[in-house]
DNA sequence: TAAAAATTTAACTTTGAGTTAACGCAACGA
DNA sequence: TCGTTGCGTTAACTCAAAGTTAAATTTTTA
């Protein structure tokens, strides 16, 4: 479905960073290391890793001040960060949470303990992040949920005519000819009627109204919010 | 957590699982024991500890697979696994991780050491225990426990039908297809028809509600609460 | 090891999405 | 005015996908 999640580890130690490498890259992710703050932020511009484990004590620049500078970095606005920290360190968790971490893992580190927080972090923040919701006029498509609301309505729309408006409201105000849909959603080798699109377009008009889908005689189909 | 924690001490010498049992009970916690993995398995379904002391070396069943056998296993999941090593065996160190160990313990055995483990090991996990209780809708689901509550009735489902309902409670609303169903929760490599997806829906929609599990045609299965 | 439970498969039915066919209608040019 | 072209509409048909059982198989449990 998408590429591996990309994890960057930071620590000092070699035995800690070792650990977590064989358990992430068990579990298929693709793993970055650095051994300070100040690598840490330089290897995360390049690769713009998806989740940052740190160790909150480092030489160079310790694990809060990375976490600051990669907080005020543009493509990195949206990683998350986790630091690793000993156990009833309180006041370094209260620290860390201000510089903007996520979550915390306590040391010594459980391999399945962390792989199970890392999903589930994971799950979260593509969960909200990729809202796959697009509003349209006087329609909303969920393209996670597979359906359209209106009027506060969702309805719920066969797999042809989903895609069929996914398609023209890919890019709304521009044409497609029916060689095009037809290309798109059934394939260049299955041959279809040519009636087979305006009843599926027939189908969208009644259930989301009548002039969000506009005809261009001669040509193809566009749709207009 | 008020009865006093259970630990499963598992060795095929006497002599250790003797050193083991002293030094425990010592420290009031109720100890049982067993021999080899297979026994160990066994003692573990019936007391669910809350810790095992696992050697990695015996017969019948190693440590290893002892460990993936009670990683498996419903009721104990959450339990703590600690091998005991020789020193130097970093061979065992990884593939004891893979299994799903939690920590180690090098041999000889320094009782004052063990205790200490112990004791920040149970803290750690008390710590986390968080009744993994998720509401969703009609619904209460009980990760740890694998069970479902329904109308005040706490209904126990079977592995695959749960595994289902997790992955589809993971993500209300949004439509899982048939093959990310199968890839989820039946890998990558295995080969199961496709009617095996509808059995399971069936059982959960007859044992949960027709309309928490909502049909998209050509395309998956979403829940809803 | 036998019995029970869980899982998968197989065989069959049902459903409804997708398609087609047939006809209607409006626009346009000769 | 007609004939032609192209889209709209409806209803009927088709077939792939999902539902349903029960039986076969595997796994777990006692």
């Amino acid at each position: 479905m998408q590429a591996k999640p990309k994890i960057l580890c930071v620590d000092d130690e070699r035995d800690i960073l070792d650990l977590l490498v064989f358990n992430l890259e068990k579990e298929d992710f693709e793993v970055f290391t650095a051994s300070n703050g100040k690598e840490a932020v330089e290897v995360a511009k390049k690769t713009t890793p998806d989740l940052i484990i740190m160790d909150v004590m480092m030489p160079e620049m310790d694990g809060m001040e990375a976490c600051r500078v990669i907080r005020e970095t543009p493509g990195l606005k949206n990683t998350l960060i986790t630091f690793l920290t000993a156990r009833n360190e309180d006041y370094s968790q209260i620290a860390g949470f201000e510089a903007g971490a996520d979550d915390y893992i306590a040391k010594p580190i459980r391999p399945r303990l962390l792989i199970s927080k890392i999903r589930a972090m994971m799950r979260r923040n593509t969960a909200s992040e990729v809202t796959e919701q697009v509003s349209l006029g006087p329609i909303q498509i969920d393209k996670e949920k597979y359906l359209v609301i209106k009027d506060g309505e969702s309805i719920q729309l066969p797999k042809k005519e989903f895609e069929l408006l996914l398609l023209l409201s890919s890019a709304p105000g521009r044409v497609f000819t029916r060689e095009n849909i037809l290309n798109t959603i059934w394939g260049n080798d299955v041959i279809v009627g040519d009636r087979t699109i305006d009843v599926h377009i027939r189908k969208l008009r009644e259930k989301l109204g009548d002039d969000l889908f506009k005809t261009i005689k001669g040509v193809g189909y566009k749709f207009e919010a």
